[in-house]
DNA sequence: TCGGTACAGTAAACCGATACAGTAAATTGG
DNA sequence: CCAATTTACTGTATCGGTTTACTGTACCGA
C-alpha cells in the first residue's frame, strides 16, 4: 500500500504538506505546490489509512448498530435505512452485530467496539437495564437506543429514539373496534421488546375508551428461544393454537409486530379458522412482507426512515449536552395500512357455525368447504 | 482509555513485557511476573487498542460483507450466519454494506474496507465482472464471492462459493413433473443473480429428461429498480398477472427464489388463480418466512449454514495456493421441503371450469367461492 | 576462573497518519 | 535599511501497540 511519505517523497514536498493537502488546508501553500501534490495522490491511487488517522485523531467514521438478530425482516429493513443514511450523509460505516438477546454477546460487542475505537453506537436491545451501555458512555461512546424509553426521572445518557408504541396499538385497536370487534386481545411475546409495555397501554386505553375493557385480553407467548428472532412467527403460530381452543376467543387481535400476526395467521389456519371470517388480524410495523400475505395483513406502519434518520444524526451529532437528562425522541406519523386481515366480527349465529366448522376442519387444515 | 503503558507502569515491568503477556509469550517469563501483570491488567479492565495492534500487524479482526440489500430476508439470513461463523470461530465483526446492485457503491466499499486496512470481504454480487474484486485481491485483498462461478478457463484470484444451483432448480422443476405438470414455467428477474444460468440450466435439463422442453418456458421480470431487493416480490405479483393472461399459462411454476415465489402467490391471488389448485409453485432458498405464507410454499432449502462457514474460512484461512486457479465450492446438500404450493395440475375438464371461475373471481379477488 | 548458554526482561524502532513548533525566505513598515 | 511579520513549508513528537535486538544476571561444566 501506498503511504503519505510514499507521496512526499514524489512529490518532493514533506508529509506535513501533503497531510495538509490531505485536510483541507489549502490556505498554507501555494497553488502550484498543492496541484503538484494532488497530481501525485492522483497517480499513485493514495488513500489515506483511516487506521493511523484514527490512532492520531480518535476519530473513525464507523458507526456500530447492535440489533437482536438480523434474520428480523423489521430489523434488517432498519438496518438498510441506517446504513444508507449513515453512509450517504456522514460517510460513515455499519460494524453489525447480533447479540440474540444476550446480555454476554451485547457488553463482549461493546468491548469490542471500544478497543476498535468505535465511538458511536445505535443499539436495538431488549435487556431491562442499560447500565452496559451507560458505563459505555462514562468511557466516550455516543449510545442511542431504539424503542426503549428512559427510566422516568433518571436522567440517562443515552439518547432514546422509538416509534409512538401506545399510538400505534391504540390505532390498531381501535379499527378492529370500529369495525364491530368486541373481543379483543393483544399478542405479545415475554421480553421481546422494552415498548411492550407502552403497546399494551394503547390496546387497553382504546379498549377502556370503547367501554370494552373487561373483554380485553393480554395474551402472552411466553419468552424467546435462543435464535430468538425469526422465530417469533413460531410463538405466533403455537399461540394460535391455544386461541383456537379458548371457550371464547377473541374476535380481533393486534399483534405486537407483524412478523408475530403473520405467524398468527398461519397457525389460526393450521387450527381451521379463517381469517378474517373468523378472527381479524392488525399488525404494527409495516414490513413490506405483511403485503404479500394471504389474507394481506393490516398493520400500522412505523416511520421507520425517519427514525433512522434521527437516530444517525443523534449518534454522529450529538446535541451539546445530550449526556444529561434529554427528552426521548417519540415518533409520531403513524399510517394504518388497511389490507385485509381485517373484517367485521362474525355474528352470534355465524360464529357458532364458524366454531362447528373449525371442528370440522381442524383435521387437516384446507380451509375450504 | 487505559493503555499498555498504563499497566507497565502500575505492574512495575516494561511495555514490551506486558505485550508478551497480551500475546501469550508466558515462556519468557517468570510466573510471578506473569501473574502480577495479568492482576494489573485485570484491575485495570485493560483492553488493548485493536487499532494500535492494527497498525502494528496489519491485521484487523474485521470482515467485509457485501450484499445487495439487507433487507432481503435471504441475505439478511445468510449474513447472520457469516456474522456468527466469523465470531464464535475467528473472532471477527463484520463491517456490512449494501450495493443496491450498483458498482459504483460496490467500489467505494472495497475502497473504504481497504483504507480501513481490513483485508477479507465476502461478496454477494450480481455484476457481471468481477474486475473490481479481483484489482483488490491485487492490493492484497483476500475476496469471496457467493453465487457466482469463475469464469470457465480463465483461473480467478476470488474464492468462490454457490450452492448447486442447477440442481436445485432440477430438484423443483422434477418435483413439478412428478405431480404430474407438462407445462412448465420458470420464473426470473433480469440480472438479479450471476446464477440465474444454472437454475435455468437445470430447469430445462430437468424438462428435456421428461420430454417437456417445448413445454417449458422461462419468464423474465425485467430488471430490478434501484431499491433493488425487498422489490424482488414485487416483480413476481406483476408477473403473476401476465400469466394469469396467457392463453395456455402453465401449470407449474418455478422461481427463482422464495421471495419471488411470495410475490407470484400474491399476484396469482389478485388475479382471481388459486395455488396450488390452478398453478402450483415451488421456490428455492427455503426461507423460514416461506412456511408462514398461505398456501405453505414448497421450497428447495439452501446449505445456508454450511455456505456460510465454507465462505468464512476461505475468507479467514485462505488455502495457499488460494490465489491462483481454484475450483469453485459448491454446496450440494439440498432439501425440498414440501409443503403445500404444489398439487398435481387441473385437469382438463376443470381447468376450463378455472379459468371461467377466474374470470368471475378476477373482480375483486376474494378466492372463495 | 573462564567462556557459553539460558533466563528474564528492557530499549527503541516502527506502523501511517496528524499537528504543533520551528525556520528560511520574502514582504512589509516606519 | 533593518526589524517585524507573513508566507510556505519542514521536522518531529505523538497516538498505542508489536517486535527485534540487546543487556545483565545466574548457572553450568571444564
Amino acid at each position: 500500500m501506498t503511504t503519505i511519505q510514499d507521496v512526499a517523497r514524489q512529490a518532493a514536498v514533506s508529509v506535513s504538506t501533503v497531510s495538509n493537502v490531505l485536510n483541507g488546508r489549502a490556505d498554507r501553500m501555494r497553488p502550484e505546490t498543492l496541484a503538484r501534490v494532488e497530481a501525485t495522490i492522483e497517480a499513485l491511487r493514495f488513500s489515506p489509512s483511516k487506521l493511523a488517522r484514527q490512532l492520531k485523531t480518535g476519530q473513525t467514521p464507523l458507526l456500530g448498530l447492535l440489533v437482536p438478530s438480523m434474520a428480523n425482516p423489521m430489523y434488517s429493513t432498519i438496518a438498510r435505512e441506517i446504513e444508507t443514511c449513515a453512509q450517504e450523509k456522514f460517510g460513515h460505516r455499519l460494524l453489525l452485530g447480533s447479540t440474540y438477546r444476550d446480555r454476554e454477546k451485547e457488553s463482549a460487542f461493546f468491548e469490542d467496539l471500544l478497543a476498535h475505537g468505535v465511538r458511536r453506537v445505535i443499539v436495538i436491545s431488549s435487556l431491562a437495564d442499560e447500565r452496559h451501555f451507560e458505563s459505555a458512555v462514562d468511557r466516550g461512546m455516543v449510545v442511542v437506543s431504539y424503542d426503549r424509553g428512559a427510566t422516568p426521572g433518571l436522567p440517562s445518557k443515552v439518547g432514546h429514539v422509538m416509534p409512538d408504541n401506545f399510538e400505534a396499538a391504540r390505532l390498531a385497536t381501535r379499527h378492529l373496534i370500529d369495525k364491530g370487534h368486541r373481543r379483543l386481545a393483544f399478542a405479545t411475546v415475554a421480553g421481546m421488546t422494552m415498548s411492550r409495555g407502552a403497546k399494551i397501554a394503547g390496546f387497553h386505553a382504546a379498549a377502556d375508551a370503547a367501554g370494552l375493557l373487561s373483554q380485553a385480553r393480554v395474551l402472552d407467548g411466553g419468552p424467546l428461544n435462543e435464535y430468538g428472532d425469526s422465530v417469533i412467527a413460531e410463538v405466533g403460530r403455537a399461540m394460535a393454537l391455544h386461541i383456537a381452543r379458548l371457550r371464547q376467543p377473541p374476535t380481533g387481535i393486534v399483534a405486537i409486530s407483524d412478523l408475530m400476526a403473520l405467524g398468527l395467521m398461519a397457525g389460526l389456519r393450521d387450527a381451521g379458522l379463517r381469517v378474517p371470517e373468523d378472527i381479524s388480524i392488525v399488525g404494527i410495523d409495516g414490513l413490506f412482507l405483511s403485503a404479500l400475505s394471504n389474507p394481506m395483513l393490516t398493520t400500522v406502519a412505523l416511520p421507520v426512515r425517519e427514525m433512522a434518520r434521527a437516530m444517525v444524526e443523534r449518534a454522529i451529532q450529538p446535541p451539546a449536552g445530550a449526556t444529561t437528562a434529554e427528552a426521548d425522541k417519540v415518533f409520531a406519523p403513524l399510517q394504518l395500512i388497511e389490507r385485509e386481515s381485517v373484517a367485521p366480527p362474525p355474528s352470534a349465529s355465524r360464529c357458532a357455525r364458524a366454531a362447528t366448522a373449525a371442528k370440522t376442519r381442524a383435521k387437516k387444515g384446507k380451509a375450504k368447504p
